[in-house]
DNA sequence: AGAAAGATACTACAGTTGTAGTACATGTTT
DNA sequence: AAACATGTACTACAACTGTAGTATCTTTCT
């Protein structure tokens, strides 16, 4: 379960609604790929393969995604992880906050998280 | 710049000291990967031409890694960043704690670096 | 009805990645 | 010298990825 870029844009566009035409989802995918409509489809049937994607042929809008997000975000984290920091959570954050400019509410978050976790 | 799962696991040996042989590379990937000898040629060379090795033909020990792995895992971190987070570094730490289980020292660690951050 | 627009299926093709096999040269051991 | 161990070059090949083109069918507009 490893998606390509090309993939996760496709899905980014399906999560961020129910159900789409293709149509739609070319459109959308203009913006970012500049794909034409064929390869738009290509993927879809290709991901619909693998699980990623729905499609309800005869319906509407056809097209929808079939994993959720936070399942292929927590996917690509850990995949990170023990990739690049061989587990070690600590040092992958410090790296992201050490060249992260996050504002002080997210800061603020951040620390409370970690207070809670506390226990 | 995108490294593949098994050329990571390639820098990393590299990573992991100055300079290797082919029989060195080859039995430290072994445990990983349990590649043939010429496996892990192909990637080595491949992997020259890209420029991520180092081959200094006719030395005792040739292959050594020609990018540091700090750069790298900086780019991995960007790109997850970007494509599932779009950038919002608070909301992939977020992530990442709310599913570690790291210890006390590197909670205070973390708060440690968000209080210097405070500035 | 004829034409334009949209959807879908099927096919294609080059580049990358994972994973070697063959073959040969050189160094080392017995 | 014969036999291993090593290193390297070159070749191979299937799966996956990026990116469409063609052809056909359906719907809709005029």
């Amino acid at each position: 379960m490893k998606l390509s870029e090309a993939e996760w844009a496709v899905l980014n566009i399906l999560w961020s609604g129910e159900s789409f035409s293709l149509k739609e989802v070319t459109t959308a995918l203009q913006d970012v790929n500049g794909w034409s409509k064929n390869t738009v489809l290509t993927y879809l049937t290709r991901m619909e393969k693998k699980g990623y994607v729905n499609i309800e042929r005869s319906q509407d809008k056809p097209y929808s995604a079939a994993v959720t997000k936070e399942f292929c975000a927590k996917n690509e984290r850990n995949e990170l992880l023990d990739k690049v920091y061989g587990g070690a959570t600590g040092d992958l954050i410090a790296a992201f906050l050490k060249e992260s400019t996050i504002s002080q509410e997210e800061k603020n978050r951040l620390k409370i998280m970690l207070d809670d976790m506390e226990v």
